[in-house]
DNA sequence: TGTACATCAGTGAACGCGCGTTCACTGATGTAC
DNA sequence: TGTACATCAGTGAACGCGCGTTCACTGATGTAC
């Protein structure tokens, strides 16, 4: 198809070997930029030399690319946000609601985990520990995606009888839980299923409760709570 | 008193002039790198030439106290989770159970976010974003916070049919919504008494609504949640 | 198709600077008698 | 109380090193005719 129009004359192409070997070197530093965070080092103490070292590349050829180490952060936020936000909506339109949605979405997210990890651990110490800007940057990506959620449990009407900002709320708290989950699982040192299997089993309980708490709020309450727990037990 | 018994021989005494003044050194050391934090730097890329410039020291009288800026960062964590530990064990046995002890606690908390902003942004940022020996540092205290919270709840007797391990995944949940929080509130512009009311409010109604499912979580279920919490709605 | 010129991603030398660390020192404070 | 010596927190000069950034460059790729 493509071979048959070739000869037709474009201004712009898109797949010129000059734009794609600039694009190559691109994803070269930004993913010598992980390599280096996931041996260990901070993100925010990472020089321009050095990442350009890891990549193969002389130093200045940096600026061709981004002006600061800043901003190739920024770069790895976005691309890493768009990623996760796509894999976790399929992960929750792919499900039924109540417990076996929520078992399904951790499977999925510790397995994204696992598979990307570089990229988690660069978001997970940037989220408080990084610069303005990209803690910012992250700051956002996190609110998406719990905006993203709480329309996806308003369209599963599970939750008919809650406010929007309740549901909001309730996902706010999910996506915390998961946030600092993603942590533990990054630390977790390798080929131990059984500690896995108990990490993941006590997430899941964590959000099951969060989630029956949300089942038995009443909006506009007695304004005190105190009796609602305590009459309970 | 003491004047009275000022001259017994004292082979080691804690109040000499030249303990004092390294004690003073050392605390103008702390107190610098935690400026230099507020000031916007991470910690993790901070200098020794950096910290002594500031404390008003030469570089070289650094090593007199720390051998690294870890080491530094340690003593940072270790007075920061003494301090917050005994704050908030008094806050939770000043009040009574139910919604009036969760509000005493977070504004016990609040109060002390804004007195010790420093160290928080600190350990806030450090949690994840800090070097492998500082983090595990403060997972631990925050491990020991939670534990702390959970025998209190358990002396308590709020929740009489919960499993020890249930009440301490709840605690957990809790203590990461509370670090969580901390980073919003020290992100807080001050002087907007609202917003700051809207969020400790949303704060509370988050431990509320996590406290409303520990109340009706009930242990060895019917193993799938699913109608639990369809089956309310 | 062939040629002459333009573009621009990556190069490599050079710069000034602040870093961590070493070392011998100074002088106030502490101790023994 | 007075004197002679020991301790040691903080000093200041010096070092080698890697950093970020500038600049003129090269040579492969793209464009016009």
């Amino acid at each position: 198809m493509r071979s048959r129009t070739g000869s037709t004359p474009k201004p712009v192409d898109e797949t010129q070997a000059r734009v794609r070997r600039k694009e190559q070197t691109r994803q070269n530093l930004l993913q010598a930029a992980l390599n280096l965070v996931g041996n260990g080092s901070s993100f925010t103490a990472l020089g321009i030399r050095e990442i350009t070292r890891e990549a193969g590349v002389v130093p200045t050829a940096f600026y061709r690319h981004f002006k600061t180490t800043d901003e190739l952060g920024l770069a790895l936020v976005e691309e890493g946000g768009i990623t996760l936000r796509r894999l976790l909506r399929e992960a929750r339109q792919a499900s039924l609601p109540g417990e076996d949605m929520i078992r399904h979405s951790v499977s999925v997210f510790v397995g994204y985990l696992q598979q990307h990890h570089l990229e988690w651990r660069f978001v997970s110490s940037e989220r408080s520990g990084g610069s303005a800007v990209l803690r910012a940057a992250i700051r956002n990506e996190i609110a998406h995606f719990t905006h993203e959620m709480a329309t996806d449990l308003r369209a599963l009407n599970i939750f008919p009888k809650l406010a929007t900002n309740t549901l909001q709320l309730i996902c706010s708290v999910v996506v915390t839980l998961m946030m600092n989950s993603a942590v533990d699982f990054l630390d977790m040192k390798p080929g131990q299923p059984a500690v896995e299997r108990e990490m993941i089993d006590n997430f899941v309980k964590q959000i099951i409760m969060v989630f029956l708490g949300a089942a038995h709020w009443e909006e506009e309450p007695t304004h005190s709570l105190s009796d609602k727990i305590a009459g309970r037990q």
